[in-house]
DNA sequence: AGCACGCCGACT
DNA sequence: GTCGGCGTGCTC
């Protein structure tokens, strides 16, 4: 506990910051960015706010190495950092490892080699040479590379040039990252509902305090116009802004539609980031020359400077959920930042989660409720079709109800879109003659058809195998039958009915990446495609304006599994996809093929009674005790083999609670996945509300007999209850 | 994160 | 008899 030590929390798995001697010469502040020697090399670290310790004799504490000219880390996002270590139970040091996640942001970025006049004449003047003289004659640096072509002229002259001392070398500073937006560029015209919560919205960031707003309004109703006002009225405040997106939304349609109001894209921030592209980001982000960012969940842990808005769109979607590594809910967590900052933050969502809902109506969120659509767009006729009373032919998927509105569809010239959750040919594979079922060798699910690829495949952990043509286990020739629709085979049923109709499926596992995906999209965009057949991926992100027919061939999917938060995303699911029908305007229709007309999910969405759906998932979960009224954490119990993983775990389980929490193995005790070779189990606690869950898991793991080695465990899900 | 230390299979 | 696999532990 001395002057000169200092406390340095290093972005390792470590629990606290450790103590380093502060040289002579050196001040340190709290925040800044420092290397310090750590064993046999040196590291990267930040000055926390601790005081520095005597647990290690001062004479063996080592002087930190160097401070660097940086932005230091900002006391709220310091706060933030010790907040979400200790809720997501992580060691502090892998918190900071998420801010500190581009170290060659800290070096000053590299100018740009540029070549300029530097005032003496060559003593021979070709026209070539001319030409680069009269561009060039008002002394600015131009960028070396693909300069002869920006000038017209071979790059011998250029080099000509450079030798007769003509042209001499210099350095440009490189652009920013990403140009200012001007709040007031586009302005929008808003409809009347929509100014409304516009105005609640300047209002809250004019405040500049800590609150939390929900939007919630139909596909349509022009939630994201709405928020960018808030936007625009943080970059008026000199504020910057981030808008949070699930990584499969964040496109460059998004990019655009940003630039369109703003008269500038902003800076992207997610995994694909090239290295380059991810410093410039943290460097601007720091030093405050990039005033708005959108990204991807990671982006909340951006070194901001002076952060004064966080938006969340898609706020119910479970992409924001990170569950390797450090297992946090970006949603949560960006309401968190927030509070510590002292800014407002905004989720928006048409169909928002059950926990949103529930702190709204508490009035713990204020609530922004967009009635209608916008534009004249009109909301789809939806239709529930009951496979009991209009089956599908025999061996095939799609009832004469909806086969009937997709031919009259297509008579109109218009587009059909077909979504089944399902990849592959067929979820299931037997055998006609001995009844054997094909089964994931390290898992219990069964193995899907990909006929395409000519592969039976685990869509739980990966693994993947040639389909046979007989039967591993009683050699039958021509046995195998695939049970039940997957995409493909939707398409196939689509080729057979619709022959000339131009079909194309879109899956996740689709060949040819990136690029063909673009051009598919495209081509729907454009109207070269009448029916389009997709998985979960037409849900989410990508418009498709000239749809006027959807068709859910299985809206029950999702509703029978034991996951209690099923209902939920079937129901956010199938609002998604109904939602597409008819955003451009026109009459649309939507049509659901169910068993179960009635299920309050089904029930909801065909009447458009989505409040309904709302209020008795709402009770459900207030009943059970589920999130946002209980706590549950899921602890994920992994070892190298399947039965060490289910002892340890059922070990865990045993380990007796106290009667406020309940714990199940589950769901279904099936294991959750292999991953890497390692087989997981999940435990699910749930606690009431208040109830220290943290303190409860770490004094558990602490008491139980310490599961040998290879067990990991760590807290995946948790709940709302913190603020 | 690195890097060392420490116990069980196929080889010069 | 060793070389080497990566599981575990430590770094102020």
């Amino acid at each position: 506990m001395q002057a000169d030590t200092v406390s340095i929390l290093l972005p390792l798995a470590v629990e606290g910051p450790y103590t380093y001697r502060v040289p002579h010469g050196l001040t340190l502040a709290p925040g800044d960015i420092v290397r310090v020697p750590l064993g046999p090399r040196e590291m990267l670290g930040a000055v926390w706010d601790d005081p520095p310790d005597g647990s290690v004799g001062h004479n063996r504490l080592r002087p930190v190495a160097h401070r660097y000219d940086a932005p230091p880390i900002e006391e709220s996002l310091r706060r933030f950092v010790d907040w979400v270590a200790r809720y997501t139970m992580t060691p502090r040091g892998m918190i900071l490892r998420m801010v500190l996640r581009a170290p060659e942001a800290l070096l000053p970025e590299r100018a740009i080699a540029a070549l300029r006049f530097s005032g003496t004449v060559p003593a021979r003047l070709t026209p070539a040479r001319e030409t680069v003289l009269g561009r060039m004659a008002d002394g600015q640096p131009l960028p070396k590379t693909g300069l002869s072509s920006a000038l017209g002229v071979s790059p011998a002259v250029i080099a000509g040039l450079v030798a007769q001392g003509t042209l001499v070398e210099a350095t440009i500073a490189p652009p920013p990252v990403a140009a200012l937006p001007d709040p007031d560029h586009a302005r929008p015209e808003l409809g009347t509902g929509q100014i409304e919560a516009a105005e609640a919205l300047r209002a809250m960031v004019d405040a500049g305090s800590y609150e939390v707003a929900l939007i919630d309004g139909v596909t349509g109703s022009g939630k994201t116009e709405v928020y960018f006002e808030a936007v625009a009225e943080a970059l008026r405040r000199g504020r910057q802004a981030l808008i949070l997106l699930p990584e499969i939304a964040l496109t460059g349609d998004f990019l655009d539609r940003f630039a369109r109001r703003f008269g500038a894209r902003p800076a992207e921030w997610h995994s694909e980031l090239p290295q380059r592209g991810r410093e410039r980001v943290w460097r601007g982000v720091a030093d405050g020359t990039v005033r708005a960012v959108v990204g991807a969940r990671s982006a909340l842990f951006l070194p901001f400077r002076e952060l004064g808005l966080v938006i969340v769109d898609e706020e119910h979607d479970a992409a924001y959920k990170q569950d390797e590594g450090v297992t946090y809910h970006a949603r949560d967590m960006a309401v968190v930042r927030g509070n510590l900052g002292a800014f407002p933050v905004v989720l928006a969502s048409a169909t928002p989660s059950i926990e949103s809902r529930v702190n709204a109506d508490q009035g713990r969120y204020r609530r922004l409720h967009l009635p209608a659509r916008f534009r004249a767009a009109k909301l789809p006729e939806i239709r529930a079709i009951d496979l009991r009373t209009d089956p599908p032919e025999r061996g095939r998927f799609l009832s004469p109800v909806l086969v009937k509105a997709m031919e009259e569809t297509l008579a109109a010239g218009s587009q059909s879109l077909l979504f089944l959750n399902r990849r592959g040919y067929a979820p299931l594979t037997l055998c006609r003659t001995c009844g054997h079922r094909f089964q994931c060798p390290n898992c219990s699910s069964w193995l899907v058809e990909h006929r395409f690829r000519g592969q039976l495949v685990c869509h739980h952990c990966g693994h993947s195998e040639p389909r046979p043509s007989h039967c591993p286990i009683c050699a039958s020739e021509d046995s195998l039958v695939a049970c039940g629709p997957g995409v493909e085979r939707i398409a196939e049923e689509v080729a057979a009915r619709f022959p000339d109709a131009r079909a194309i499926v879109l899956s996740s596992d689709m060949q040819g990446g990136v690029q063909q995906m673009r051009a598919e999209l495209e081509a729907i965009r454009s109207g070269a495609v009448d029916i389009v057949i997709g998985t979960q991926l037409v849900a989410k992100g990508h418009n498709f304006p000239g749809l006027a027919l959807v068709g859910v061939v299985d809206a029950d999917l999702g509703l029978a599994q034991g996951d209690p938060r099923a209902a939920e995303r079937t129901f956010q699911l199938l609002a998604q996809v109904t939602g597409r029908a008819g955003r451009a305007g026109g009459d649309s229709r939507a049509f659901l093929q169910t068993y179960a007309p009635d299920h309050p999910v089904i029930a909801a969405i065909a009447s458009g009674d989505s409040e309904a759906f709302y209020q008795r998932e709402i009770e459900a979960r207030r009943v059970s005790g589920l999130p946002p009224f209980g706590r549950l954490a899921g602890l994920i119990v992994s070892a190298a083999d399947r039965a060490s993983a289910m002892s340890h775990a059922q070990a865990l389980r045993r380990m007796a609670p106290p009667e406020d929490v309940a714990m199940v193995l589950g769901p279904s005790e099936a294991p959750l996945a292999v991953l890497r070779g390692r087989h997981r189990f999940r435990l699910l606690v749930r606690a009431p509300r208040g109830f220290d869950l943290q303190g409860f898991i770490a004094g558990w793991l602490a008491a139980s007999p310490p599961p040998r080695g290879s067990v990991k465990v760590q807290i995946d899900i948790d709940p709302l209850s913190f603020l």
